[in-house]
DNA sequence: TAGCCCAACGTAACCGCTTACTCTACCGCA
DNA sequence: TGCGGTAGAGTAAGCGGTTACGTTGGGCTA
């Protein structure tokens, strides 16, 4: 059986409370008791039992993580860093995946408040705010990542994804491409945010935003290659057709590009292609594919620290973190 | 605040035992009773509180997952898939990730099962069994996944890794390969068998094994692209150089392809490479990649299923079972 | 020397739920 | 008519902590 608070006060004949004020660091234990309580622990390798503070205290030192899909290498990647953050501060992570269905999201979401988090953290896949709302009867403070609901008061950290629209956008305008495509897609801030931004930088270009050169389509995070596959398929019989397209992910320009080459053409110098989110194999591919890094890392660190100052002081005024992206240019863009 | 069953009781004039009784499906609760008590649950949309539920019943409904890295695929689709099954029993996912750290899985171990966690999933990267062992003192049940302990008497769910080398070996002679090179990783079992596998499979196939074409390398893992070009360097040096090679995982064999490539050659006509983990976008590489596919999905239900049955019947004589794996032929073998 | 305060520890209640028993009718049966 | 059995409920005691207050005794001040 494991060791208890209790077995630590009767081998030292003081009180359970004693103990506990030790363990918590409570400053009024004199200092040889302390000593003596804290000695016994090591001895015994005391470990609070978590089930039991949090049902006292109300606290559990848990945070609950509800992601559309830990496939999803952006996920893993964050689950990861922000796992770590949490591990040196003595947190646990319990994690819970969506599958990208909002019903699922709002099951996952109630049962982990059940559990008793100290602080939720969300990449909501729900279409809009109102069926994130009933969230709100509880006092949990939660932050969203990622995604973002523009008129929800809620603390987000995530990527500014206009920037990184125009970013993506006016390297292909650098490169002298001049009929510059999106595929995009739906229901999502960074889809909404990304479009803006392509559009932002085509305006301050001066180039012309085409309605055709817009495809916005479901599915674009779990069936991406496909999705960009069929897009851009549509994109190349276009007449003029365009000679690059800003993709919404990585997954989707490698289905981009799969198409363009099935059509005979050449990336970089038919179309060239930029997706986002940089992933680990980018490099490898048939065309190694320019993206926008969101340096994941970073964006849990970012998470991490913003949990730990939520669950010292849970209300505070909602907050919003930006962590900054880059482009990586390789041979889809600059062949 | 939330609802609690002495609020439904209260409500009800009945006993707070007899709503825990109809909670839990206890039969000693005449009809009548259980019917208003269920209603009023539904009205006020009862949730248990699992933190006071575990510390009364010594039950969490919850289970531990320690894996060495959750940015590697095939973790996060296995926690994926086996979150699918926890979710649909009602348990929740407690993840840790030990960086491939020993020290780290260790400290993570402790602390899921302070949190009392019902079951424990552990991919582990300790060495050796010793590491392990001193988990031993608690009675959680475990299991293992992935990686076994041979000489532990512990349930596992994994691939048979020594017919995965014979496979893909196998494969590579039948291609009509002579000079067959394997580039493995160390300190796991996933990698003695492996290799175990492809000496199985040469000699079987009365070719000689020999050393200088086996390369055994660490940090295949977490750096497997870098490695596996080294190595590759490497293997390309010898005269005469080998016409193939089975690498330890997928990351390994892009490196491979690289280093090949780097050096003039062609994949497969000068050399042919076959992979392990058959990654998402194997077909979308400079030159995609046969692999062996290890059905992540099927090996996290599988898992889902041992818990399920760990969490009712804790005691159990240790099971192995194995979850099929195949070849998936690509231009890197078959070009 | 009375009075007070504070350091250092203890008491009791409680967090929300489960578990093992106890209690009370009421029924059937000999 | 009396007895045991049983269905349907309740009682009390925890699970391992925490929290808000008490309680001590000794040192300090006036």
């Amino acid at each position: 059986m494991a060791v208890r608070l209790k077995d630590i006060a009767r081998d030292l004949g003081v009180s359970v409370v004693t103990v506990s004020k030790v363990l918590r660091g409570n400053t009024d234990i004199g200092d040889a008791t302390r000593k003596r309580v804290l000695k016994r622990m090591k001895e015994l390798n005391y470990q609070p039992n978590m089930m039991a503070r949090g049902l006292a205290s109300g606290r559990t030192y848990t945070v609950g993580l509800v992601v559309p899909d830990l496939v999803h290498p952006f996920f893993g990647e964050f689950a990861k860093s922000l796992g770590g953050v949490l591990r040196t501060n003595s947190r646990a992570l319990i994690l819970a995946s969506s599958e990208e269905d909002p019903e699922i999201e709002r099951q996952e979401i109630r049962t982990l408040l059940n559990r008793g988090v100290d602080v939720l953290i969300i990449a909501s896949c729900q279409a809009n705010l109102r069926n994130f709302y009933d969230i709100g009867d509880v006092q949990t403070p939660y932050l969203l990542f990622d995604r973002n609901f523009p008129h929800l008061a809620a603390h987000f950290v995530g990527s500014d994804d206009v920037l990184v629209g125009e970013m993506a956008t006016n390297h292909l305008i650098e490169i002298g491409r001049k009929r510059i495509a999106h595929i995009g897609g739906k229901n999502s801030s960074p889809s909404f945010d990304r479009l803006r931004g392509y559009r932002n930088a085509l305006t301050a270009a001066d180039f012309p935003v085409l309605d055709n050169l817009i495809l916005s389509r479901d599915r674009v995070e779990e069936a991406g290659d496909a999705v960009g596959f069929q897009a851009m398929e549509e994109l190349l019989k276009l007449k003029p057709r365009p000679d690059a397209v800003f993709c919404y992910n990585d997954l989707t320009a490698l289905g981009a590009i799969d198409a363009t080459l099935k059509a005979g053409l050449r990336v970089p110098e038919d179309v060239a292609v930029v997706g986002c989110g940089n992933l680990r194999y980018a490099n490898y591919l048939r065309v190694p594919l320019s993206s926008i890094d969101h340096d994941t890392t970073a964006l849990g660190h970012a998470v991490g620290q913003l949990v730990m100052e939520l669950s010292a002081k849970p209300e505070q005024e909602p907050k919003t973190l930006f962590v900054p992206s880059r482009l990586v240019a390789r041979e889809s863009s600059i062949g």
